[in-house]
DNA sequence: GTAATTAGTGTAAATCATACACAAATTGCA
DNA sequence: TGCAATTTGTGTATGATTTACACTAATTAC
């Protein structure tokens, strides 16, 4: 199946689509290219694996030397290899996501790699149509596994700091998914699922009733996952004939 | 990101989970290695990826050379990359898989690759815990991701033969589920999604109440998936209290 | 103290999932 | 010829889940 003499000048990078979430917009780090290829374009960062790296060390080392961010979470998401995705060579990459809290982000300003580095929101993202490389293929896949991802994880916990209300929690979902969310459904739902901790602390200076905080239960979740436990999400815009129709479809057996 | 005078020597394959169906089995085709390393050992059919390739088109190449098929369902997974996964060097292999109609299964007995080449039942696969390289590893993540795709996409198709029975489908989704259907609930549901063209012809020479034929209904599903909808499938095992307890968590917002 | 703002809460109706049993159609064989 | 064996094909009632929806409570700013 492999021999080693057939080998081929080639090698192999990892670029991290960087999820942060900040008030209430949900956000990707990129690079302003310095240099050619695709100099003054945006980028995801990224870099060549090492010789003696895994792949999951390579995405992680991306995000540590790019944002000070250890530990992580980070997810294989696809690899991209055409002929012809790189100028340079034959260079394939391999697509990482990761969530982190923006207020924990801790720019390293001495990163050789770091010419400009800005938080994007989704929206922005999907409007710049001449990211550096394939990176808009990147990035749409990146998105669209944390959009199924959301679906079965509580993925949020990630993004949120520590405590939080049940209504920023709402609105990274809604981030999240583009779409709106019924509050009430929304809280019983995510209350049934025995993964939050009410603080017993309230919101302080907000110029209105002040929300309880909640933080997430990791023990409660471990159990759920254990227990084969899936997290689902739907949609609450109310259904017209056409829509509705889907619905009967999307039962199960 | 990448520079060209910083490539090492390194290489990157793919390896191919091919499933196929046969007399209530899911199967998969395996290669018994005759070369070192890992002579002796059953692997997965794969190879390196040759420079002015793209990574589907090697993927497909495989399963051509190995097995005389063309344009057949393909689906890249995972890449595994682990430092040391290959002994002669750096190599990183994306991982695809592919569903293929055994009857139409063509090998062609002068590929070079082909030392001896056998369908395994999936169950045996599991079951043999040395398949060569990561090989387990591989299997095992592309399994996951066919259970999950059923779940989500009607991938019995490219598995049947053109014209099959609602029990033949039943039992396909059983092996790819590793669960029992319920026979009504299951037709019901198949039937709602209109996927199917009920072929107005019977069995023949089976020795009992002769079923009707069906056909896959690729407009129907053309439409269905423009609709956005989704295919889902859940097993029929009576559930206990315990069991019960999960499925109120698994609904949706 | 009043306006503005957001938090927090319950219920009824519709839909969907599940559990379950028996008659019909054919072949093989006595 | 007909009876045993086998598999097909079908409907309904129950419980669970999802959905839609509106008002009161708590706070700040002025």
């Amino acid at each position: 199946m492999t021999d080693t003499n057939k080998f081929f000048k080639s090698a192999f990078s990892v670029d991290n689509v960087i999820f942060g979430f900040d008030d209430s917009d949900l956000k990707v780090l990129l690079i302003k290219r310095g240099e050619a290829p695709f100099a003054g374009k945006w980028a995801l960062p990224g870099d060549l694996v090492y010789p003696n790296e895994d792949l999951d060390t390579a995405a992680g080392r991306v995000l540590e030397e790019l944002a000070g961010l250890k530990n992580v979470y980070l997810e294989q998401v696809h690899t991209f290899g055409s002929v012809n995705r790189h100028p340079l060579g034959r260079v394939i990459t391999i697509a990482y996501f990761s969530l982190v809290r923006i207020d924990a982000y801790n720019p390293i300003s001495s990163s050789t790699m770091a010419q400009s580095v800005h938080w994007m929101s989704v929206e922005k993202v999907q409007e710049v149509k001449d990211l550096a490389f394939d990176h808009n293929d990147i990035f749409h896949a990146c998105f669209q596994k944390l959009q199924r991802q959301v679906r079965s994880r509580p993925v949020g916990f990630e993004l949120l700091p520590p405590k939080f209300t049940l209504t920023e929690l709402q609105h990274l979902y809604e981030s999240v998914l583009q779409t709106e969310l019924d509050k009430r459904n929304f809280r019983k739902k995510i209350l049934s699922m025995d993964i939050l901790v009410d603080l017993k602390e309230m919101q302080a200076g907000v110029a209105h009733r002040p929300a309880k905080l909640y933080k997430f239960d990791q023990e409660g979740y471990n159990k759920a996952v254990a227990e084969g436990m899936s997290f689902e999400l739907k949609e609450s815009k109310p259904k017209r004939d056409a829509e509705k129709k889907k619905e009967v479809l999307a039962s199960h057996f």
